[in-house]
DNA sequence: TCAAAAGTGTTCGTGATACACCCATGT
DNA sequence: ACATGGGTGTATCACGAACACTTTTGA
């Protein structure tokens, strides 16, 4: 017998078999209300929240793995998506909360479920269009819902770490790749954009050298029509301009 | 029973137990004679090349499995290491090279041996002084040397594009992180320094932009003595300034 | 007409680029 | 003396910081 093929259902999903030992943690970034947003998966019965994540197929591919997590959980194609980091430590695994979830599921297991041994995790970020998503709860998180970045509670094992170390990640590809258009919408102004920004960075920018500095990125089509509001000089609507 | 507990030995090595489907690869540079090297190991029975590599043990960290891998290669300690970048597709586990080092080994398997199966690769690179590394091979490979990056053979599974990632990885920290010192010897030259920045980023650079920038940084520290040598002036030695 | 925000012009300072020059040293 | 490479001085340019000014719009 192979030890390596699962003799029983590994979750209450399928019984599809996943590698062990192994998992993914994803922090998707959404922007909405001049607030960074993060994705968040709850277990109303114990109140554990958690980073949504997941497991790869025996013969998957790690990205597709990612992308088929986020999607699933976002009900997005196409995503934006970055690892940053590996989460490694043998102490990050802490099998308390897990246990609780699988008791309340009804889960038959005992101490050496695959789901309670050590994981290490591969964390990837996302960057996804707030107003697109529609939050899909998973069969073991009966709620999946945004979070604002600034109030984040306790999360399960080292999610908050990888949170931070999310947003650190986010931040320093900020000036070297072109992906802050990913949280916006197909149109937008650049004070839209600069809110957004200042956000990620958490520090003021001057105006002029923030126009400047995104129009010469060449990256940026000017959309003829303009807004319609409020008192003051209509700004122009841009385009992320896919023909580079 | 306990499925995960393996009821063999593993390697040729002990009977330890590592993590199934997870491993590690270590990129280790070096720099010597105006050139930037790559330690490999090579299986001299079937000529295989591959990148030092190893596993994780059950109860250990992530990181510490990198420096441990990495130490026993080189004799050294408090190696500077950097994670980059996570290998996950699944057709990069080619089993027939190790297939054929196990039947070289006298290793009994069949192809459910967990060497065998599908491995997702976790990369690091390192940066060392040249002068200090002692190169030893481990149980399966019964060579491991320097090899110069220019010429690198076709090696085992995907290693050929893990160097191409973590050189650029190295290449793009380079600016960021101050991370070339670990790859010189206590004392050099500002021209000693240039050459290796000019290796690593494959151009030339202006002397005395070079090291005016290096020097502003103010983490060098110009060391009293002096060279003795060629036929014109000394120039300065500095080491890298601890305390910052 | 005025307030508010968008867009552009201009000055200033820093740091990189590029080149010139002087310094030390062995043959 | 002189070739060789190390170290420094200096002019120029590009770019961001900082601020001023004009433009557009609705109340």
């Amino acid at each position: 017998m192979n030890k390596n093929e699962p003799s029983e259902n590994e979750t209450g999903t399928t019984g599809t078999d996943f590698m062990h030992g192994l998992a993914i943690d994803a922090v998707i970034f959404g922007f909405h209300d001049h607030q960074l947003k993060v994705l968040l998966m709850r277990y109303n019965k114990t109140g554990v929240v958690a980073l949504p994540g997941g497991f790869i197929h025996k013969t998957e591919n790690l990205n597709d793995a990612a992308n088929r997590i986020v999607s699933e959980r976002t009900g997005l194609k196409n995503i934006y998506l970055e690892q940053f980091y590996v989460f490694g430590d043998y102490g990050r695994s802490d099998p308390r909360p897990m246990k609780d979830i699988l008791i309340a599921n009804n889960i038959t297991h005992d101490d050496n479920h695959w789901l309670l041994q050590r994981f290490i995790s591969v964390g990837y970020y996302a960057l996804v269009d707030f107003t697109k998503v529609v939050p899909k709860p998973d069969t073991i998180f009966d709620s999946c819902a945004w979070y604002d970045l600034a109030i984040i509670p306790k999360l399960m094992q080292d999610h908050n770490t990888i949170i931070l170390k999310a947003l650190a990640s986010l931040r320093t590809d900020l000036d070297n790749k072109l992906i802050a258009f990913n949280l916006m919408q197909e149109e937008f102004t650049l004070g839209d954009l600069q809110i957004l920004y200042e956000t990620i960075l958490d520090k003021k920018l001057l105006r002029p050298a923030f126009q400047r500095k995104m129009l010469s990125l060449g990256i940026l089509e000017r959309v003829a029509k303009k807004w319609t509001g409020a008192a003051h000089k209509a700004p122009y609507l841009y385009r992320f301009s896919k023909n580079i």
